[in-house]
DNA sequence: AGCACGCCGACT
DNA sequence: GTCGGCGTGCTC
């Protein structure tokens, strides 16, 4: 770098986390041009706010007339290196956000700095003039409790139409705003003491010391006989002591005092499967060798490890990630959410101790801040973590694993809409790395890829112990239920196959896709259904607390006891959620212990964890449960499986719904048979002639893939064609489709100027739920060959 | 995203 | 005549 001139005035380059994808240029002051940084954070002026801007670059150009300053670095170091500039750089292309909305994501939530607006009443305010209700409200509140936050203000008048009101008041000059910065999570300090040296007193003085403050003594005496600096805490835990003696001591001269940066840590409990290395099988052998030979050859390459439930896909990437080490490189693993797979963790953990951070959504904000800091210090060498993982500051990454690859919480949800998988391949890309997405049931995207080249297909086709896969056996529930008449939660086949396995001391695992206890209340008078008054989807019965509940805004109401519309009673509680299963097993199962896992059961920190233990223990019979159950858990006892709504998912107006179900089957289904004992799996469908169902009953994945692919290839959709999903909402239904009428006629027009020939459009039509949270929702879909034709013209749209 | 500017309907 | 609704445009 060369070093500016001291006279040569400087600036930087700052992308800000809004909807607006170019670079800001401030000045840098005096006071910060030792310190700056590319890749920095730092607190910027925008308009009349302070925004978390992203340094990107550093110049002594300016091309505007009148640049403000920087107002502050709140790090000592970059957050960013060149590297993660890039790579965000390229969602921001790729997903069509801006830089600093890529960046945004990319750093640990905790640590994002904002600005609180604090408004303050002006003198002389009270003087006549009129004002409406709701501004005399916001005098009043000022007037009682002088300067307040935005938020205080809300809770005192409703925030409805604060920020208009609070404008009307600004500009009659009432009121004064003020830009508050507010720091995220900060760094954590441990107090440390130490003897002074020049001040060790004399014998004499310490017997005295130890007649009339003998606590003092000890302490002292502990501190003097370690020689070397100690946390204060540790020592006062050991004595029985508090600050106040350190105080004393200092104030004696005797001890002097320093902070030091600590870190905070998650708990992480090693899984003892994890310590050891275990022998490779041949299989194994061979995937091992062709990853490790991309690892020594420094070049990027894509493996999919496809690899059937139990084949020990882990113990593969354990061994990798010990090549890398070796090699001086680092490693990131993601884990679809890590609170429901702790056993994976568990085993890195095992494996590789204090050389791994972990990044997740269970963590404090404190604790992510300083496992993050962690990495991007180069202490540790690995970072296991959940989608945002990917964007883990490591140096030198020279593997990424994506487990279990095929599954959806690697796609985030809002800005930027990106895909993990597909993130983690570019990075690898970018850092000269090897890229291993692991799965029992590739996506069609992945499998796709490997057919095409894109990347290396590695087959582990057995189970890794002597277990043999579950035998899978359907069940048509169309024959069940006209039999019994009436809607049933088990069949008899597989209720006798359930009471065998609770009388052999042996556990059951039984899927049921759907929490609450009934999805449907309905009035059979006149058909009334209880319905969310601000989603247009029905109300689900929750037995606990005994009300109605929406699963897309949370409303709840009190379980009705009449008709809504014509006041009959009583009503009927229609189709069967984990709390009806779990009664109805109950009943049929008085002396096995029973437990309900759902996201109603696991809300709390380590929710999931607690009863996952408590299964691996056997204190736990049979687990009922959604599809959180068909995680890559591993209990040897599992000797039942059981589906119970095996195609509810099969109905869903998704492209992808097929692939869902069958991956959904073939996890859950893995679970059975994993120890001594074979297992056995039973799945109730009114579909068992679908090939989602039969493929994964026969545990062939070929099979349906190439039937899933088939049909891809048909209707044109991915991996066949790239797709785009464009979404207006609106709170008016007309305005809802008046703009995304509006959009269909910019995106006809974009396809006309750009001359995007082959590029389709589906719809606008609205989602298949129109109305979320009070927002009317449509929907544009864009489908074309080519990928960069999509993005161009997203892009152009946006 | 916020927030100001600017242009049209309901009230003192 | 003004207050205040929301469409449009800008942020160094």
């Amino acid at each position: 770098m060369c070093p500016l001139s001291k006279s040569e005035t400087l600036y930087a380059e700052v992308v800000l986390p809004l909807p607006v994808d170019r670079t800001f240029t401030y000045r840098v002051p005096e006071e910060l041009r030792g310190k700056v940084e590319a890749g920095m954070r730092a607190a910027v002026p925008v308009v009349k706010r302070i925004e978390t801007g992203y340094i990107t670059c550093l110049t002594p150009h300016c091309a505007i007339e009148a640049p403000k300053d920087l107002l502050s670095l709140p790090d000592e170091e970059a957050v960013f290196s060149p590297a993660l500039l890039k790579l965000c750089r390229w969602v921001a292309d790729y997903y069509c956000c801006s830089w600093g909305e890529a960046l945004q994501c990319a750093v640990p939530a905790g640590i994002r700095l904002g600005t609180k607006m604090r408004y303050r009443l002006l003198d002389g305010a009270l003087e006549g003039g009129r004002y409406s209700e709701r501004q005399k409200r916001i005098i009043a509140a000022l007037y009682k409790h002088g300067p307040l936050p935005q938020g205080r203000l809300a809770r005192e008048v409703g925030g409805k139409t604060l920020a208009s009101t609070l404008q009307a008041l600004l500009r009659r000059g009432v009121i004064s705003a003020e830009a508050m910065p507010r720091e995220g999570a900060h760094v954590r300090t441990e107090t440390y003491v130490s003897v002074v040296e020049d001040a060790v007193p004399d014998a004499e003085f310490l017997a005295a010391m130890q007649r009339r403050a003998p606590k003092q003594a000890a302490f002292y005496l502990d501190l003097l006989h370690t020689n070397e600096a100690q946390a204060a805490a540790a020592l006062h835990a050991k004595h029985g002591t508090n600050a106040s003696i350190v105080r004393a001591l200092e104030s004696k001269g005797l001890i002097a005092r320093d902070e030091r940066e600590c870190y905070r840590r998650p708990e992480l409990a090693a899984d003892p499967k994890g310590a050891e290395k275990h022998q490779l099988n041949a299989e194994q052998q061979a995937a091992h060798d062709a990853i490790t030979g991309a690892l020594e050859a420094r070049a990027f390459q894509t493996f999919l490890l496809h690899g059937i439930t139990g084949s020990g896909k882990t113990e593969v990437y354990l061994q990798a990630i010990e090549r890398v080490l070796e090699l001086g490189r680092g490693a990131i693993i993601l884990v679809p959410e890590i609170s429901l797979t702790p056993q994976t963790v568990g085993r890195f953990f095992a494996r590789f101790g204090q050389d791994i951070a972990v990044l997740h959504s269970g963590l404090s904000a404190g604790e992510r801040y300083d496992e993050w800091r962690r990495a991007r210090r180069g202490e540790v060498h690995i970072v296991v973590g959940a989608r945002s993982a990917i964007f883990a500051p490591l140096p030198d990454v020279g593997i990424i694993v994506v487990d279990e690859e095929h599954d959806h919480s690697y796609k985030q949800g809002d800005t930027p809409r990106y895909h993990a998988r597909d993130v983690a391949i570019m990075r690898a890309q970018m850092a000269g790395a090897v890229c291993v997405l692991g799965s029992a049931t590739p996506s069609i995207e992945s499998s796709y890829n490997a057919g095409a080249g894109k990347s290396l297909r590695l087959n582990l086709r057995e189970r890794a112990t002597s277990a043999k896969l579950p035998e899978v056996r359907l069940i048509d529930m169309r024959i069940e239920s006209a039999e019994t008449k009436g809607q049933i939660v088990l069949s008899r086949t597989l209720e006798e196959a359930v009471l065998e396995r609770v009388h052999a001391k042996e556990q059951v695992i039984l899927l049921l896709n759907r929490r609450g206890h009934s999805p449907f209340v309905l009035c059979p008078m006149c058909g009334w259904s209880a319905e969310c008054d601000d989603c247009n989807v029905s109300l689900t019965y929750h037995r606990a607390g005994a009300h109605l509940r929406c699963h897309y805004c949370g409303a709840q109401h009190p379980k009705p006891q009449v008709c809504g519309k014509c006041h009959f009673n009583p009503l009927i509680y229609l189709g069967t959620g984990t709390q009806k299963g779990e009664d109805y097993l109950m009943k049929a199962f008085p002396s096995a212990r029973i437990e309900r896992m759902d996201a109603d059961t696991t809300s709390g920190r380590g929710g999931h964890a607690k009863i996952l233990t408590r299964f691996a223990k056997h204190e736990i019979d049979i687990l009922i449960g959604t599809q959180m159950l068909a995680k890559g858990h591993d209990y040897p006892r599992v000797t039942l499986v059981g589906v119970i709504n095996a195609d509810t998912g099969l109905a869903l107006p998704d492209f992808r719904a097929a692939e869902n179900v069958f991956q959904l089957l073939t996890q859950v289904a893995g679970r059975a048979g994993r120890g001594d004992k074979p297992g056995l799996v039973y799945i109730q469908t009114f579909r068992p002639k679908h090939y989602a169902v039969t493929a994964a009953a026969a545990h062939d994945y070929d099979a349906f893939f190439a039937h899933e692919i088939a049909q891809r290839r048909d209707a044109g959709y991915p991996p066949f064609r790239r797709m785009a999903d464009l979404a207006v909402e609106d709170e008016d239904p007309m305005h809802a489709e008046r703009h995304a009428v509006r959009l269909h006629h910019c995106v006809r027009a974009a396809i006309d100027s750009l001359g995007l020939a082959g590029v389709q459009i589906l719809g606008p039509s609205p989602a298949t739920i129109r109305r979320v949270k009070k927002q009317y929702r449509w929907r544009l879909g864009l489908l074309s060959r080519s990928a960069k034709r999509l993005n161009l013209l997203t892009r152009h749209v946006r």
